[in-house]
DNA sequence: AGCGCTCAGCTTTTT
DNA sequence: GCTGAGCGCT
């Protein structure tokens, strides 16, 4: 029997609520994922919902592997069950959907998913060939062509609101850019969502279908669906069994199309729903909650909720103030020793000792004394994190922008912690990685061109820039007359390009290559292709040339190798569709890797949905949170307010907010004034250490400005 | 074809 | 202050 009394009531409510439409309004910390989890185990054994009808849709991988796990333990009795429903984010679930549909499109169903650089490179390419004027750069394009497809609209329907000269240039590009996507038989993110809304809107049979598989949704963070994503559920939620879960607080994804209207509408689109708020607070202290309600009150216009907490007070906020982005980071580095190892940084303290009693001003003049003008916190060396500590799990620094984990990470280095940085300078990002999984592309579609000029002459095959564009315009013209061309059929066709005999050959022997590696036997596995690559194209001896450099390399494609034995026990082929498509789909959070005792850095939209006992965050300055770019847009503004919002609420016990006085950005020393958010904290939650630039007043904080 | 130099653009946030 | 695209030289 499914227990439910460890939940509360506004939980067991939602969970135990009529089939059909709900709403839950979740705070941060009210057991968002405890109610899903426990509402899908509900269904099935209460309700007798068959789990292959169930659909669970996460903005995660790693939520949706959470929360298969949790609703295998919830119904560890059913064996296998939790293994049957459908689970993932919108973008992998659609992609799957579209392996077994899409030639219903006319694509096929090996299709090549791409990144943004691999979308960016399309774009240029075409930018180029149509020789457009500087003032009309790619990036516009691909980000309104971004835009567009989020709202469904196809280079015919196009209707953003913009003024003519551009919108024809988006109509030509756009144009352009689906063709070619389509020639190389290649989706891009957006035409994940975007394909699957027009498939099952132009076919009345796969519609039903698939209404009839999926006759249960769940969908978690629902504030950050976008318009597409929002047709899906409208067009696959028939029987109304629609169960979605959000905060609109906690809407950061405005940016790439999430439009917070379609939580705040959900009851007038179904008006028969159940509305449930969980506003316990399990997570924070009351010091942290307080502090985040007043920060979510910056915005006038959020929905009310009175969150509240049993927790007690706890310590209070640590204010700060450094000097610049380096004494920020040393500040998190020695607080974060000190905590772990129980034992304070004697030199730091022996510092701050001195200043007690002394005013604001005394302080300056007297640090000056003693360690000159430059930053005084530059002179305290960092101890070195003792051999026997805490775990380091419970730890994590918060940022803006990925720019700024470089002073962290400097800082981390020097001082010997532990740390790993989500996203950023991804693993996948690296070059002899992306020539790797070029070439893996190839062998699923070798009309991916943006695969084929990274590696037709990697390495060097005597095939340049000339060469790459007369087989180009081969391959698009000859899969432009016979889309679904095999590899084989080509090869023989192939003869006739007018390049350099010696290019000719090379080239030649390239797709011979690739035809070798689809005739691997049918049982052989990824990661014996993946040595197969290697060798046959001469990259095991291009990146092992005896330097250092390359040696490292060659460790990284052997730490390729290593992540694809986990698809050991599916033949090749499969394995390879599945581990392109996982690769193509990561979510940077879902690279974290959790059994790893490390602080963790990371920028505020990896961090939601995470917590912590003791969070760190960095950067509260005008300009860096709120963002300079959401300065002049109050909506964007909201977005900041929320994502500092996200942002304080991760933490459980303990929360350190920093902001410097002056950062390097652009190559130029920039002056910072502390974030409006600091000014609004209540005065009897925080408190100020160290050197204290700031000082309270009748409960407002305001700043004392420094003359040096 | 491959190397090295210069200069622009870059830092929001991500599936 | 760093990277990578583009150019020119060998």
């Amino acid at each position: 029997m499914l227990d439910l009394s460890s939940l509360n009531d506004a939980q067991k409510q939602a969970v135990t609520a009529p089939l059909g439409p709900v709403l839950v309004l979740a705070g941060p910390g009210s057991g968002k994922t405890k109610t899903l989890t426990f509402r899908i185990a509900y269904i099935i054994e209460k309700r007798l919902i068959n789990p292959v009808n169930i659909l669970a849709l996460t903005f995660t991988n790693k939520a949706a592997k959470e929360m298969r796990a949790r609703v295998r333990k919830l119904l560890s009795r059913f064996q296998g069950v939790s293994e049957q429903l459908t689970m993932g984010t919108f973008h992998s679930v659609c992609a799957r959907i579209l392996r077994k549909e899409i030639s219903a499109l006319g694509y096929s169903p090996n299709f090549t998913i791409f990144d943004t650089d691999d979308q960016h490179k399309v774009i240029r390419e075409i930018c180029d060939d149509l020789k457009l004027d500087k003032k009309f750069p790619p990036s516009l394009f691909s980000a309104l062509i971004s835009r567009a497809k989020n709202i469904l609209q196809l280079p015919s329907e196009l209707d953003l609101g913009m003024d003519s000269p551009l919108k024809e240039r988006l109509q030509e590009v756009y144009g352009r850019y689906q063709d070619s996507l389509f020639r190389q038989n290649a989706l891009d993110f957006d035409d994940l969502l975007m394909l699957m809304v027009k498939l099952l809107d132009s076919n009345e049979k796969l519609l039903q279908k698939y209404q009839k598989q999926f006759a249960y949704i769940l969908v978690d963070e629902y504030q950050d669906t976008n318009p597409a994503q929002y047709a899906l559920l409208r067009l696959l939620s028939k029987h109304q069994n629609l169960f979605v879960v959000g905060d609109d607080a906690q809407s950061i994804y405005g940016f790439r199309g999430s439009d917070i209207t379609n939580i705040l509408n959900f009851e007038k689109d179904y008006p028969t729903a159940a509305i449930i708020k969980l506003e316990q607070n399990y997570r924070s202290s009351k010091n942290i909650l307080n502090a985040a309600q007043k920060v979510i009150e910056l915005n006038s216009e959020q929905k009310e909720k009175t969150l509240w907490t049993e927790n007690l007070s706890g310590e209070k906020i640590i204010i700060r103030v450094a000097e610049d982005e380096r004494a920020e980071a040393e500040f998190v580095a020695r607080k974060i020793i000190e905590l772990v190892s129980h034992e304070k940084n004697e030199l730091v303290y022996e510092a701050e000792e001195e200043y007690k009693g002394y005013s604001i001003l005394e302080r300056v003049l007297k640090a000056r004394k003693m360690f000159g003008k430059t930053d005084v916190f530059r002179h305290l060396k960092l101890s070195q994190l003792p051999k026997k500590h805490d775990s380091l799990k419970e730890y994590c620094v918060l940022y803006r922008t990925h720019a700024q984990s470089r002073a962290l990470e400097e800082v981390f280095i020097e001082s010997g912690i532990p740390y790993q940085i989500v996203g950023g300078l991804k693993f996948y990002e690296r070059k002899e990685i992306k020539d790797m999984l070029a070439y893996l592309r190839l062998c699923v579609n070798f009309r991916d061109l943006v695969s084929l000029k990274r590696v037709i002459n990697e390495p060097a095959r005597g095939i340049g820039d000339r060469s790459y564009l007369a087989i180009r315009d081969f391959i698009v013209d000859i899969t432009a007359k016979n889309k679904d061309m095999r590899l084989k059929d080509f090869r023989e066709k192939f003869l006739k390009v007018q390049i350099l005999p010696k290019a000719l050959a090379s080239a030649q022997d390239f797709f011979a290559m690739l035809e070798d590696f689809s005739s691997l036997p049918v049982k052989a596995t990824l990661p014996e292709l993946l040595k197969a690559v290697l060798r046959r194209t001469g990259m095991e001896k291009f990146l092992r040339d005896g330097s250092e450099k390359g040696e490292s390399k060659w460790e990284n494609v052997q730490e390729l190798i290593t992540v694809t034995s986990k698809f050991k026990n599916l033949p090749w082929k499969e394995a390879l569709t599945a581990f392109l498509e996982e690769v193509a789909l990561m979510a940077e959070i879902d690279q974290k890797q959790e059994e790893k005792d490390t602080v963790t850095l990371m920028t505020l939209h990896s961090a939601k949905g995470l917590e912590f006992d003791n969070v760190f965050f960095v950067g509260l300055e005008e300009g860096i949170l709120p963002h300079s770019r959401s300065l002049i847009d109050p909506g964007e503004l909201a977005e900041e307010i929320r994502l500092a919002y996200v942002g304080l609420t991760r933490a459980r016990k303990r929360l350190f907010l920093i902001c410097a006085k002056s950062r390097m950005s652009f190559g130029n020393r920039q002056l910072q004034t502390p974030s409006r958010v600091l000014k609004v904290l209540p005065k009897e939650c925080v408190e100020f250490q160290g050197l204290p630039l700031l000082e309270q007043n009748d409960g407002e904080i305001v700043v004392e400005e420094m003359e040096f």
